[in-house]
DNA sequence: CACCGATTTGAACGGCGAGTCAACTTCGCT
DNA sequence: AGCGAAGTTGACTCGCCGTTCAAATCGGTG
């Protein structure tokens, strides 16, 4: 069989899932048709289903694909970040859409909403749901954790719940941005985030106003 | 003509978006057929496109009648609390999934996903829901307004500013009650609505833990 | 080159569900 | 009672799209 077959077989896979997650952002999750996909990518129809079993897996597998993309090049980005102020900053500021690039976070949030979505009713996508949520959160209380080493943060409320806390603001806020609330604009949605997380976590906002 | 066939002709049209309601709630706004929609109303679904002229338009009226009854709801029970605390407490009581009964609430956010969803590329429902969005935090900068002239709450951080933060937690901890994260039970996030909202509020919890 | 399995194609199948329609019923009015 | 309009039915049409499949192609191996 040789390595470059497998190999080229995985990169199809790859190159499908990120074909479908595009198309997913694109025309939404209920309006995704397999010819869709399979035109992203430049190739025939019958191929996608050659790949995946059936278009509800492939769908399914694309939304967790696509955020863990977007997870682990947010951890990348904040593990270069000696202060836990700066990574918190970092990691509000890439978490509003539309802030910085214009695309990968408007399509992070999109598919975020068509997760909790199918979630509602697909039990195996909901505990996926859950676990990626987790992480994400974590990635907050890690950061306190790392401030209230550091000095940065005085001690306060248990990390974990601060990471929930914050972590729900920030998707509340993001839903509203993402949906282009004309009130919320996402400089604005920066500085509440960042304004409410220094009074939770109880540090000063003064000494670095970016 | 008479009134009364207008009158039966109305219930019709309510009892439709009733029953559309309750479909999209239990099957997914993606996976409602008009057929089961007919069901509910015990009728045949030729009858449902008699009153509406098409099955986007129903589920459209259908997601914002829904909002509306519940909205009219929530005002009317808060309106016969006199303390802007206890209008507070009750309101984010009545904002978590699962509390208090069962079925409403879960139906209300369940909704709300999506219409955040078909939002995202229908233009005209996107407006909607920002109006709808507004309703809801306004609901909460009174509550804020009103306990200032009673002097209850201090003065502080705009009262506009306060309604989009603590409905922004609001909308983010109900995602991951809705979707039953095992973390976040419904009496904890009625716990950290309340603790955040005194902290942002800057009022003390302690006169009246419920 | 000839073979073989993996990959790719595109045509065809099949089911499903939105929307139409002609016939039938109901109801208010005179 | 009987007319006309509104309400209601259920069978039918039609297009769409997921899925299947037989044939074609490709690429590595001996």
């Amino acid at each position: 069989m040789g390595r470059t077959r497998q190999k080229q077989s995985k990169d199809r896979h790859q190159e499908i899932l990120d074909a479908a997650a595009r198309v997913i952002t694109d025309r939404g999750l209920a309006e995704t048709r397999i010819q869709d996909i399979a035109e992203r990518c430049g190739v025939s129809p019958g191929l996608i289903l050659y790949y995946f079993e059936s278009k509800d897996r492939l769908l399914v597998e694309a939304l967790t694909f696509a955020n863990d993309k977007y997870y682990l090049a947010q951890s990348r980005e904040l593990r270069r970040i000696a202060s836990a102020r700066g990574q918190l900053e970092r990691l509000i500021e890439l978490s509003v859409p539309g802030l910085l690039d214009e695309y990968e976070r408007l399509e992070e949030w999109a598919l975020w909403l068509e997760i909790w979505v199918r979630a509602l009713r697909d039990p195996s996508l909901a505990r996926e749901r859950e676990a990626l949520d987790r992480r994400w959160r974590r990635s907050i209380s890690d950061i306190v954790r790392h401030g209230r080493e550091t000095g940065e943060f005085p001690n306060g409320s248990d990390p974990d719940e601060l990471g929930m806390e914050i972590g729900a603001l920030i998707d509340g806020l993001a839903v509203q941005v993402l949906l282009n609330d004309t009130v919320l604009t996402p400089q604005r949605m920066k500085d509440v985030c960042l304004d409410v997380a220094s009074r939770l976590i109880g540090f000063s906002l003064e000494p670095a106003p970016a």
